[in-house]
Order: structure tokens, then C-alpha cells, then sequence
DNA sequence: GTCTATACTGAGATAGAC
DNA sequence: GTCTATCTCAGTATAGAC
């Protein structure tokens, strides 16, 4: 069946999303999905190489529409810097959209900057949208030395991880369950903290 | 022996911060230290709780100076608010001087961090000074409410374990190796970037 | 109280029959 | 393409030697 291969991946997110990815075994997967544990080895040659398509599938949209709104950005500027609100913007918006649409996603994501399996994996798939990215910041912050602004986006990155699946116990009131609403006031809180990082002064050279 | 406990405490540390918690097995911990399996379990418990022990060890001395030079900074203020910058530094200067002094220790915070193991077993050990925190950049910060603040400090814990241990392919020079320099300026720039994004102005309120 | 030897369960991966 | 059987290695548990 062709559908095998569409049942453990739609499986797989699930489960992943709801478990997180370590805590996720392929049994598990197969289990639910009604198929064979050979047949994971089989469409994805090892459970790291599944994880690389459930993530490759829900990324592929946000990315695409992070581009567009960035290159119709910069269409309408000329040739001129761009405000750094508009371009955190093009960044965080898609994801806020796909986040309030579908949680599922947004989880799945949290999970695996939580689980630390950027460098490998999520790098991959968002390197070269981040890397189209940093071009356009490198013009919007030119008080910044090039290792300060990759510096920054790295604190960036690590603050949107835990932001989008951190420990709540220190950002939710007890008790209460976190909604698409909440996540939403989240991202929105967070882009202003991170306007107001990029936006700081440089770093004094002391030693 | 009363050596087996601390060889497996030095041995265990070493390698979680060189290759990770997951990617260190006991098996792999025992024999590098010389000794048996069952001893870990004897003397901790399970693999977890061995990290545990691991991270308590190094994190009292880290903590117990943040609590003191925060006493000292506000015994100095009287009853006035101190400004960010002042807490920022009490809290992030005994770790820069702990990661300078020896870079094992906070490759072995990263390490947590990367791998998500805040909530579980991190928070634990750093909770009660980062309420104590809290308290006190509640005066600093009067503009924010209650969830914002939250929020930034949970963005400002994200941003660190990613400054700390985050994969460096945004941060270094193509093949640079990371030594204590770079950590410390690492560290000053996250510190200027947190303090933008902590005097940020309020996020709208905006739906 | 400390430690050794060994066995148990569940994980991911693989070979080969169909 | 799929499935059965099996391999290796992980963390864990226990029985018993000193």
C-alpha cells in the first residue's frame, strides 16, 4: 500500500508531538499506525531519517511563506534597509499563523528544539531560510559587527525554543492549559523582546 | 572503596559533557571509571538521578554566589530598586567565571540544556535562586506585568542555553575552536542582548 | 555497607523469505 | 513492498560474595 508510508508518517507526528520524539519509540509508531516495524526501516532507512521527513513536511509551507513575505517586503522598500519589526515579522508570522491553525505543529517543533535536535535536524531544514534572513538583518542593524549579529540570532533562536515549548511553569498562571491564544500573546511578547535585543547598543570591547 | 562513588561522579561528568547525556550509556561511564554497573545504581539510584548528583555538585557553588552578590547589591541599595544591569550581573558572572575557570562545567549546563532537561532535572537545582530572581527584577522592571515579565525571563533562559551550548555554526568562524575568550564574550554580548529585551516597552495589548 | 555477576525487558536496526 | 525472526545495546533489577 502506498498509504504505509502516509500512515506512519501521520503517526509519527502525532505521537512525536504529544510524547516528544526520545520518549517516542517505533513500536509505538507502528502500533497505532497498523503496520509492520520493518516497514519504518524500509521507507525511511532509521527513525532519526523519519523524524527528518515529519519535520521536512510541515516546514516546507512556513518557510515558502517566511520568503514571500520577505522578498514582498523588500520589493516595496527599493533598495532600502528594512525595519527590523518587518522582518521579525516575515519570520514570526508564518509561524504564528501555522501555530494558531495547528497546534499539533507548533508542538511538534517545541518538541524538538526541547529534545535539542536543532543542530541536526531542524537546521537543516530552516538553515537556508535563516541564512536569507540574516543577509536582510546584516542591513537593518548595521551597528552591529558581523559576529555580534550571529551571536544575537542565536540568542534569537534559543529564546523562540523555549518560548514555543519551554518548562511553562514559569510563563502560565497554574492550572492552566495553553491555548492557541496564549501561544499567540506569546510570539507576540517575544518578537518585542527580541526587537529590543537586536536593537541594542553593541557590546563594549572591554576586556 | 569510598573512590568509587566519586570516580563514577567525575567519570560521568566528563563524558555527559563531551558527547551528551543520551549518547553516554552507564556501560560506557563504568568503564572508563574502572567500575562495576551495579555500583551506580547502589550508590544513585538510576541514570537520572546520577545526573543529578552530577549537576547538584557543580551547580551549589554557582548559585550560592549569585545569592550573595545579589544580598550584597541590595544590602548596598537600601530599599531601592536595583537597576537590570546590576541583577543581570549578579546572575550571569558566577557563571562566566565558573565556565572560565573550568569550560567543563558549562559545557555540561549546555548539555543539559541542549537536550532538554531543564524541567525535569535543571529547574530542581536552580529554581529557588531564580525565584529569588524574580522577586527582585519585579522592582527593576515596574513597566512590565506579571506574564510579561515571566515570559522574558523564560525567553532570557532560552537565549542562555543556546548562547551557552547551542549549536555554533551561526556563531563561530568555520573552523574556530570555542575556548574560555569566546564564552566570556559570548556571555557579554547575551547580557547586553537580554537587557534590551528586558527594558523593552510593554507588547501591545492588542489582539 | 559495598560491590560483583548475571539476568531481564525494551529499544533500534538488519537479513532474508515471501 | 511487506513481514518474521533475530541481533546488539540500552537501562534496570536482583542475588549474593566480601
Amino acid at each position: 500500500m502506498i498509504d504505509t508510508k502516509q500512515k506512519i508518517l501521520d503517526t509519527a507526528e502525532r505521537l512525536i508531538g504529544d510524547q516528544g520524539y526520545a520518549a517516542t519509540s517505533l513500536r509505538n509508531i507502528i502500533g497505532e499506525a497498523g503496520v509492520n516495524l520493518a516497514a519504518v526501516h524500509y521507507h525511511f532507512g532509521s527513525k532519526e531519517d523519519l523524524l527528518d521527513q515529519v519535520i521536512l513536511r510541515k516546514a516546507a509551507a512556513v518557510n515558502a511563506e517566511r520568503m514571500a513575505l520577505l522578498e514582498g517586503l523588500e520589493a516595496k522598500a527599493g533598495g532600502r534597509a528594512l525595519p527590523v519589526e518587518e522582518v521579525l515579522g516575515a519570520f514570526f508570522e508564518p509561524m504564528i499563523r501555522a501555530g494558531s491553525g495547528s497546534p499539533q505543529f507548533v508542538k511538534l517543533m517545541g518538541r524538538m528544539y526541547a529534545e535539542g535536535l536543532i543542530p541536526t535536524i531542524v537546521a537543516k531544514h530552516f538553515q537556508p531560510t535563516f541564512a536569507r534572513f540574516v543577509q536582510t538583518l546584516r542591513r537593518s542593524l548595521p551597528h552591529l559587527t558581523e559576529v555580534e549579529l550571529l551571536s544575537r540570532l542565536q540568542f534569537m533562536i534559543g529564546a523562540m525554543s523555549h518560548a514555543v515549548c519551554g518548562p511553562r511553569q514559569f510563563a502560565t498562571p497554574p492550572g492552566a492549559a495553553p491555548d492557541a491564544q496564549d501561544f499567540v500573546r506569546t510570539m507576540q511578547r517575544l518578537v518585542v523582546f527580541l526587537i529590543g535585543g537586536l536593537l541594542a547598543p553593541p557590546t563594549p570591547e572591554v576586556q
